[in-house]
DNA sequence: TTTGATACATAAGAGTTTTAGGTATATTTG
DNA sequence: CAAATATACCTAAAACTCTTATGTATCAAA
């Protein structure tokens, strides 16, 4: 069962960066797959959504490339730089505090959470 | 400290919904300024974001009103419909699931979460 | 051989929020 | 008492992000 898309807004580029730092280097089918697993297909990036933010965060400095042929097929691999991992980190973390303040105003139990 | 406006994309519904079950009936203001002593500032409603939204609550049926006179000053009280309140249940459901699986897709621990 | 999976990409449209403005009353402070 | 701040509503252009739709092409499996 899917989220529904809204609230997925605004989290695309913190789980790149999380998963880029945790993987080292990643091409963008790779992403999608892994979130979709690691999620148990709650979480399922479309690709109109991942491609231009990839060349954004690429732009930006957070993210370089080298491309790989797997016979004909072309692979973009992505990777943090320096920049990236800060930025990774600085996210989660607020990520993280974010949850915790809308755990309080929205009175959730966390003990009463059980995610199949 | 101010949350990056990003985060807070699609949890506004969710925000007011949730308030306005707990509360009976708020007006606008009282809302910007519930959210932003619950959050200790973390979080503050723009009104260019909630007056429209409010609107169209209420003409999606979630929200009722009734004017007030406080001497010559208006005020606009909302109150959740039926509807709301299911959908209210609905929405808050949703965002504590989708916290558990981005707190596992971001590999965070709680434990250490401390939010001052 | 055709379907589904892999793999990239762009572009129009939709939806939400920011930014910036507008109006007006009430209260506090210098 | 004047000026600043707080209260209280509202709208609209612009910005931003994501969805939906489309396109191209290779590879594997049925």
């Amino acid at each position: 069962m899917l989220y529904s898309s809204e609230l997925i807004k605004g989290t695309l580029r913190t789980i790149i960066l999380k998963l880029l730092c945790d993987e080292q280097k990643m091409y963008g089918y790779e992403i999608t797959q892994k979130v979709k697993d690691l999620t148990k297909s709650r979480i399922q990036l479309t690709e109109g959504a991942l491609y231009p933010t990839l060349h954004a965060m690429e732009s930006e400095g957070l993210l370089s490339t080298e491309t790989e042929y797997i016979g004909k097929r072309v692979r973009k691999y992505y990777s943090v730089s320096k920049t990236g991992k800060a930025k990774a980190a600085e996210k989660v973390n607020e990520f993280a505090e974010f949850m915790e303040t809308m755990r309080v105003l929205l009175n959730i139990d966390l003990k009463t959470l059980n995610v199949q």
